[in-house]
DNA sequence: TGTACATCAGTGAACGCGCGTTCACTGATGTAC
DNA sequence: TGTACATCAGTGAACGCGCGTTCACTGATGTAC
């Protein structure tokens, strides 16, 4: 038999490319083909259905961001150490694979309601930190929800922002500014 | 004849309510007709096509959206006390009509590229406050782009997390401290 | 090394379905006289 | 006030289309002997 490797392989990245570039639901199983340069019954033989690939295409991501994130937020260190970790992290991540982070800001909305509930995605990883950190008085008490909103929102609407071309730097090259504007709050 | 302004007002109504609960690809013609109690062919009496009245119900909300907080923008005064009036306008919008806030906010990447160039959407008003008020001294200089990222990043991020119950209480409650922490950013 | 066979990635043609949309028609209501 | 007419909001039935999906089939390649 053939390796289906390849195709398999093929079919993710063009498949992620097309729903980044037109959103999801603009992407037919058509267009995924025809850009992978297989017919559309090929891919039922590597997903049962289009939401099956969707779904594979953001839990794999998703788990990976959410391993990585998780791994620099783990070791004991002052919460803003871990934090600032964590926004570079970010930063490294868009710069390290644009699309898949753009296909995971881009789609968050429509996939989160199928993340397990207390799953340890970033956004909870991210509040749990803000929490004991309030405990510990190591930043100033309030609504750890509120904080770890504005926190993200910061990255993420700079992130969204490059999206739209309304700022042309990536994330990468702006790292140290956005841990600045996050102290900021922090503060 | 009927009198069709009723009809008319309870499609658009109806409309908002299922595209900001379902999303907006997930609603048919004839899941707006069954809501609002008319045959999907009534929906072309009043709009030319499915998209024409998804557009019109962006436009209109968004125009006045705009309206109000050039409203506020506009005034001769301190920086900081226009963009805090902006934040309270934003928290009061959500209070007032959240459906079309949600609606805004989560059709917001669709629909914003079918808005004319340099128009002057919320954004883009506060981004030329900020321009102003860095080359004025009354903030920190910094990339205005990224400042303002960050400011709206702030709010919307908010905003998001209380759509999906991430934060129980509406902006409008938590005005006082958006408004404190956008202040940590511009300090 | 050569041959027979099993495996399964990939194909081609077709399917039923729900979608957005059209259009001739209906009938309630406002207007003219 | 009563009647004839014009208007047009709303209807019912149908349209073609592209969609996701199915399935019997093909044929390249690995394996057994």
């Amino acid at each position: 038999m053939r390796d289906g490797t390849e195709t398999h392989a093929r079919i993710r990245r063009e498949a992620m490319r097309l729903f980044v570039a037109r959103g999801i639901d603009a992407v037919s199983i058509r267009d995924i083909a025809e850009a992978s340069g297989v017919r559309p019954s090929t891919l039922y033989v590597h997903w049962p259905s289009r939401d099956a690939l969707i779904a594979d295409l953001f839990a794999t991501g998703y788990a990976e961001y959410g391993r990585r994130v998780a791994e620099v937020a783990g070791p004991p260190a002052p919460f803003r150490t871990r934090f600032a970790a964590i926004v570079r992290l970010i930063c490294q991540f868009e710069a390290e694979d644009e699309i898949l982070f753009n296909f995971l800001l881009l789609t968050q909305h429509r996939q989160l309601s199928g993340i397990p509930e207390g799953a340890a995605t970033p956004i909870e990883i991210i509040q749990q930190a803000v929490t004991a950190a309030m405990a510990g008085g190591e930043i100033p008490a309030g609504d750890p929800a509120l904080v770890t909103a504005a926190l993200v929102g910061i990255v993420l609407q700079t992130a969204t922002f490059h999206v739209y071309r309304r700022i042309g730097k990536g994330l990468n090259e702006m790292a140290d500014q956005l841990v600045a504007l996050c102290m900021k709050v922090l503060s």
